[in-house]
DNA sequence: CACTTTCCGTACGGTAGCGTATGGACACAA
DNA sequence: TTGTGTCCATACGCTACCGTACGGAAAGTG
């Protein structure tokens, strides 16, 4: 568990540790005593370096938020031709199997969020961030503005939701099924959708 | 807040205002001094309806289950030609603006399940009886097997994840792109998608 | 009227967590 | 050597919980 030990220890340390705690525990599991047990040192470090425990969650919020608009920027980054793989790529980016710590503390943000107005702030930050990069990446496609903007919100809202279902464990082909639902949100339709509304 | 100045309390009180404190607080919030301050009593009573607090938890969950399979049971009883229809009530079911304490209940019980193996397993069963149920809607619907258990963990995906997102803050049409979302997972393919994968 | 059962209040010990106060170790500078 | 600043340990008071022990009121029962 001990990564270094350490010498000295910085904000960024204890940050990191906090969202690692986040992932597994919520914020209600984000507490100091814990996290300096973590981290093989006392509080009276954590009092140093912070002024109390909302310094160190509004920390974690910004760290958070400075992170997760860097991926989406960086995702959605234009590559003529490969829009559609990149849309591929931002629903895989949520898959369980590649991406669970970052699933993990996605989901402890919404729980903090419903409870604390700075968190919720910061998550509508991101989400308007993430809706407004996936509905370029479809208006590049060629869909027209409306249909983008659905899409991407059907997109996120899908990926978050079967975050939280524990799908392994039923009937069907799972796999499939998720293929499946990936290209009803990403591709083109196959027919028309013509220009009128 | 105080409903009736009750003059005796049995368990079934105790776990609804636990449902409603769940529903506000998530389970770290679900208190045993809390809730009796909620109810004009003391802990004493508490500890008379109850062993400890893990026995109040385990009714909150049987209770909840079987209030959600009998609900969705309800929903998708048969009515021959209203297939669709009743596809878009479970899809009303969870809108924030219909069932915003349904929902945030939801929310709670899902993270309670994230790191409680007997909460997850409470879940996954009722996850599974609605799963099953829509397919069924859909299958009246005439739509092929394989498509309908996609669509159903599209529907319970997507109604999930959009209400962890703060929607209604964001630019665009939010009610019509909800519509569109709707029946784009409610509605036969007016196409067909006939061209193998 | 006694006697019992049901239900709740009061009081207690114990843990976990927050934030503060204070001192000590250590590096570095004059 | 003697400060001076940085970073952490220790010890303290305080609050919020959990669970237990016990006592007491109120209602039913004989």
């Amino acid at each position: 568990m001990e990564k270094t030990p350490r010498l000295q220890l910085d904000r960024s340390t204890w940050i990191q540790t906090a969202l690692d705690t986040l992932a597994d525990e919520g914020v209600t599991g984000v507490r100091v005593e814990v996290l300096a047990k973590r981290l093989h040192v006392t509080k009276g470090s954590f009092y140093w370096h912070f002024k109390d425990r909302q310094d160190l969650l509004s920390g974690v919020l910004e760290t958070w938020k400075d992170g997760r608009i860097r991926d989406i920027i960086k995702q959605t980054r234009p590559e003529a031709g490969g829009e559609e793989a990149q849309i591929f790529r931002v629903i895989d980016v949520y898959s369980a199997s590649r991406n669970r710590k970052g699933i993990l503390i996605e989901l402890a943000m919404r729980e903090w969020a419903r409870r604390d107005p700075a968190a919720a702030a910061i998550v509508e930050e991101v989400d308007a961030w993430r809706l407004r990069c996936a509905r370029e990446l479809f208006l590049a496609c060629g869909i027209p503005m409306h249909e983008a903007s659905t899409r991407s919100m059907l997109l996120y809202a899908y990926v978050f939701g079967v975050s939280m279902m524990n799908c392994e464990k039923f009937d069907g082909d799972i796999a499939r099924m998720k293929d499946d639902i990936r290209d009803l949100i990403a591709r083109r339709p196959p027919p028309v959708t013509p220009a009128a509304s």
